[in-house]
DNA sequence: CTGAAAGCGCTTACAG
DNA sequence: CTGAAAGCGCTTACAG
């Protein structure tokens, strides 16, 4: 049963025909009888022969490879990316090299270049915040923000945030705290700056953890208690990942969510169901977003490389900047405001409590 | 700026000597002289050399490419996993290859093929539970559980369970509940099995949430509120996605973890140390895991085959089977045993209830 | 419609 | 210690 790996030539042989005659069969570009054709695919597949992808890259100048560089690897999205984007890269052909970059500028550089040598037709990267993509000698797509300048394609983040901000407002929540990380992410901004604008003139707090570690050091808390016992009836983080640190906050000060506090994220993580309660999110479609970017880079490839921006020594930077939709989670973490909280305020005349009375 | 991608012949000719020896020189196996195998050196990186790797594995049959497939790639460890992969792999000099395999058997075995034909010099595989590796003509390294058949390498799960059963017990816990979710799972047979092991002569309960659901559906109560009532003072989830499940049922029950029920997990998630309280936990070293794998495939590739175990057409599964120690991280949501419940036990003399009245 | 031939860039016996 | 030559498996103009 183990015989040995088939090349061309072998297939040729066994036909009696020439080798590059094979090679246009398989390949159906070459103007080949059908019969012949039809006779060529039969014995190959009977044979079990697979090309070799270091002949033909060699001949060919490509790899059918794309490289695959995710920023900061422990981002709680790379799998479901990662997944996605080998999805659609294998569906055309291609095969996808992973990258790490700890997260680290220089080690993104270098990760890039290592994909380089390793040949690669092109490249896929989510970069770190605020950090540029250089030195690629081949087309990337980028991943980010649509903010971001030479994005290739992303989540509408902002129309996203606007969504949650909407259901939040449906549900009559005058004072909602903005949970974010880093106010120097275009992610963040984009998303916040849309939860704003959904939530119209509702009263706004923002808190960004960076902020907050750096002075009273990492975990600590979120000052959540007092945020809710000053009026505030809902809880937009910027991530699931800080949604569920702010949802145990809460749980163990024993504030019910959603009773006395909604809370949403972003992402829809694998957890983020299994959570009692359930996590409102606003989900991205990375599926659609993997299949834009692969057939961007594709392109590039396949198109003679004049038509995109060049930079430098020669790197390809694709820009098109799609925006795909984000789309709304509900699970039991959000609901009603809490109408207590609007009696005690319509009470009240304070000037920054005012514009909460219902 | 922009100078053509030089190949071995262009430096060869700027030096008036053969490809031959720069290749020899370069590759530091021939025997060059040393003043030359330096001038060679130094031209090559003055020109930015880069070998091309079609070239080089279209002559050594060699791709210096590794494959990783990891059967459920939604696994939350995938990213420190794939990290831990490719780091090791970089190092020596090897690319990785990512196949998905939805979760899917056959798809799995699909997966592996496409991770074949692009020529994959060999693979480290994360098997689906219950699935067996084949049909893959390289080596292949099986990172799984020490219990699986054809397993190369594994954290020390049954010692990790056994660890954090120790801990609990250290800490009073005299009735545990186990939360797993199949036992069809070796890796969870063998963590449950230390945990008991640890535990000593303990009351300990087993919930398994596979079954849980057949029956009362996706996410419903795991019953913890009424175990906690039964006497349980502590439960050992079988990962920490369920520890994080318990948490927030218990949190939202109005059930304070430490103080009224421990909690502990398995792997040490991102998320692990942000929840409120955060969660206790045995980490796997995946670093070692890792490089114990890669050193595995390449030690099988470097030798002639033969020295392995040989299967069908000719798959080489590595199996060594060394286990790598896990860490127990120490976090809050682990705390002495209620103290009520062991006054109230030391009362009762009831074989199977009395430990739990309360 | 089919074939002979060249060549992608490298490495490896083999001579010298 | 160094070089000439062959060849890995494919594809692509170019003839026929």
């Amino acid at each position: 049963m183990s015989r040995q790996k088939p090349k061309l030539a072998r297939i040729a042989d066994s036909l009696g025909v020439s080798t590059a005659t094979v090679s246009n069969a398989l390949s159906g570009k070459g103007r080949v009888s059908p019969e012949l054709a039809e006779r060529i695919r039969a014995t190959a597949a009977e044979l079990g022969y697979v090309p070799s992808v270091a002949g033909r890259a060699l001949r060919t100048g490509r790899s059918g490879v794309l490289g695959l560089v995710l920023a900061d690897i422990s981002n709680p999205l790379f799998p479901k990316l990662a997944q996605a984007i080998e999805n659609s890269a294998a569906k055309a052909g291609y095969g996808i090299l992973i990258a790490d970059s700890h997260g680290d500028v220089a080690a993104q550089t270098q990760a890039i270049e290592r994909l380089i040598e390793r040949g690669v037709d092109g490249m896929i990267v989510v970069p770190r915040r605020g950090t540029w993509v250089t030195g690629a000698s081949c087309p990337v797509a980028v991943i980010d923000s649509p903010s971001t300048p030479g994005n290739t394609v992303a989540a509408d983040h902002w129309s996203g945030g606007q969504g949650l901000g909407l259901h939040l407002a449906s549900l009559g929540h005058k004072h909602v705290l903005l949970l974010g990380n880093s106010t120097a992410s275009n992610v963040q901004n984009d998303r916040l700056g849309g939860v704003r604008a959904g939530l119209g003139n509702a009263k706004v707090e923002a808190v960004w953890i960076e902020k907050l570690e750096a002075k009273a050091g990492q975990g600590c808390s979120l000052g959540l208690e007092a945020a809710v016992a000053r009026g505030v009836t809902a809880i937009a983080a910027i991530s699931d990942l800080v949604a569920l640190r702010a949802l145990t906050e809460l749980q163990r000060a024993g504030i019910a969510v959603p009773e006395d506090v909604s809370v949403t994220g972003f992402d829809d993580l694998i957890w983020s169901s299994v959570v009692t309660p359930g996590l409102t999110t606003m989900r991205m479609d990375v599926v659609t977003i993997a299949d834009i970017a692969i057939a961007a880079v594709l392109e590039a490839i396949a198109r003679p490389p004049s038509a995109e921006t060049r930079r430098g020594d020669g790197d390809t930077v694709i820009a098109s900047q799609p925006k795909v939709p984000m789309e709304l989670v509900l699970r039991q973490s959000t609901g009603p405001a809490k109408t207590s909280v609007f009696r005690k305020d319509s009470k009240s005349t304070n000037l920054t409590v005012g514009e909460r009375i219902q």
